[in-house]
DNA sequence: CTGCTCGCTCACCTCGGGGTAACCACCCAC
DNA sequence: GTGGGTGGTTACCCCGAGGTGAGCGAGCAG
């Protein structure tokens, strides 16, 4: 989205905090590595619509933020394996209440 | 953004959330509004940078998605005024952890 | 008559995020 | 040799959010 940051109290918080959950899949992605870290293919699997490609960068993106570590194993065939970092487990708790908000005044039900 | 959305605990109301929060300006809007009720020109001036064709599109979003309330007075010069709603105030608290999540590790010195 | 303010709307253009598809090296099974 | 699965990279295209500048309708100042 790049939203613009302007000073001022935690808006230029919330600016920098929209930048690095900026992306299409990124919120998905790292709601999917909450539960457990996940390999590549099993992301693409798991975060259908998204492409090799974008998926590849977004996760680079989350990884150079900090909020994502990704770990190669030396195997045949090649394994890599994408978790959440204890700051990206923070950015997923600041998250919460954000959806609690969605979810209870956007969705059709959710009683 | 246009975050793509699952099904899933919350992650749709995230989706949710951030679909309406999707815009360049908006957040810098929820903001200013937070302080007190603003003219169109005011908001203007107060969020530098935007331009009046997206500042009406992204008022008139928030407005239909329930956030903010547009009130004309019958006056000349027209006047407009723009004030948060209740979903609104409530929208702009579920967005202070995640403002404070970045002011504590994206932020150069948030001492 | 001209110009200014206010709150927009409209037509036009740019730019970059994301989609598509092909390709890579490696190894295994058939 | 052919196909499949691993985890990517690269080139190319598209579309839509956002920027730019103009106009507009009313009224008041000069």
């Amino acid at each position: 989205m790049a939203v613009t940051r302007r000073p001022g109290a935690h808006e230029c918080g919330i600016a920098a905090a929209m930048s690095v959950i900026d992306g299409k899949w990124k919120v998905s992605l790292l709601w999917t590595l909450e539960q457990r870290p996940r390999r590549f293919g099993e992301l693409r699997r798991l975060v259908p619509g998204v492409s090799e490609k974008v998926l590849a960068a977004q996760l680079r993106e989350l990884e150079t933020d900090g909020i994502v570590h990704r770990e190669v194993f030396d195997e045949v065939p090649p394994r890599v394996e994408y978790s959440l970092t204890a700051l990206g487990q923070d950015l997923n708790a600041a998250l919460e209440p954000l959806g609690d908000w969605g979810a209870k005044h956007l969705l059709p039900d959710s009683a």
